[in-house]
DNA sequence: AAAATAAAAGATAAAAAGGTCTTTTAATAA
DNA sequence: TTATTAAAAGACCTTTTTATCTTTTATTTT
């Protein structure tokens, strides 16, 4: 469904918007470390990030990566969409050419009104009121020691 | 989600419950011109699949894959945990190590409903009851004209 | 028995996804 | 202004997934 690339760009926007700011930038290697996931890897996914506006950056002494106001207003459709290319949110679960309620696979209507959830709430939400809901419910980004699932 | 290899042989394999039986088999190219699959491909599916006794084949004129008795009351997980080795449909939609509502993620009470319900009929309705379904419903395999989507 | 048919088996290839490493550039602090 | 820090850029590698091709084996029909 969403590719792992997309995954750990999801996760670790979230964490910036969570943990670091224009204050505090976070460095790569501190993120990866954070949530578990290969650090030269995220930095490859931190420079797409950057050159759409999704997350901030500045080099040097105490450089690192955060979020502008501008950046909290994305959405984790934006970031889907940049990553996967496209939004790979609306295919098929069975892998049909398209999905579509007028010629539905046999696992159609069970699907849709799930993907509609999450369509909306990746659609609707901005990073930042996602952000603060995973706050409020206690929501959690990684699993202490346990790496993302590779 | 589910690897391209088993949506192939989930189509697939409702296909055969839909078309073929014991006195009118029918052959990978058949199959995989009506569902827009690569044959080959499928080919190699289906051999496994009658390693695992999911379907069945006999070679020579006439020769061909259908299903049994017994293959027809195997379920759409069994294929999954075949082709996939495990389960994929458990995962966490975010990548965490585990999906568990102790530890949720962002996303997890938006998934986990969804997760049961698609996983509870994988597992619980046989290929031959979801086959009748399919019928009944009007689901499509495959869409006229356009290969499932790659 | 011979010819034809269709799956089985296995080798191989192409593409995509995931991951690593090295060099360059920009910013800052000493 | 020099040393240091951390991201940017891009080359490169590995693994997994998807796909193809060729040869062999089993079955059936003639
Ligand atoms: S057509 Fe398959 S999920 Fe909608
Ligand atoms: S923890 Fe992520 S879907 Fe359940």
């Amino acid at each position: 469904m969403l590719s792992r690339a997309s995954k750990y760009a999801i996760l670790s926007t979230l964490y910036l918007a969570e943990h670091a700011s224009k204050e505090k930038k976070m460095s790569v290697k501190a993120i990866a470390n954070s949530i578990n996931v290969p650090s030269p890897f995220l930095a490859k996914l931190f420079q797409q990030l950057v050159k759409c506006n999704i997350i901030s950056s500045t080099k040097g002494p105490n450089g690192g990566f955060y979020l502008t106001i501008e950046n909290e207003n994305k959405t984790v459709c934006d970031i889907i969409e940049e990553i996967d290319g496209t939004n790979k949110l609306d295919d098929c679960f069975l892998g049909l050419a398209k999905c579509d309620g007028n010629n539905p696979c046999p696992v159609h209507f069970i699907v849709e009104p799930f993907k509609k959830k999450i369509f909306g709430k990746f659609r609707d939400q901005t990073i930042k009121e996602f952000a603060n809901e995973v706050e409020a419910q206690g929501s959690v980004l990684f699993l202490s020691g346990l790496a993302v699932k590779k």
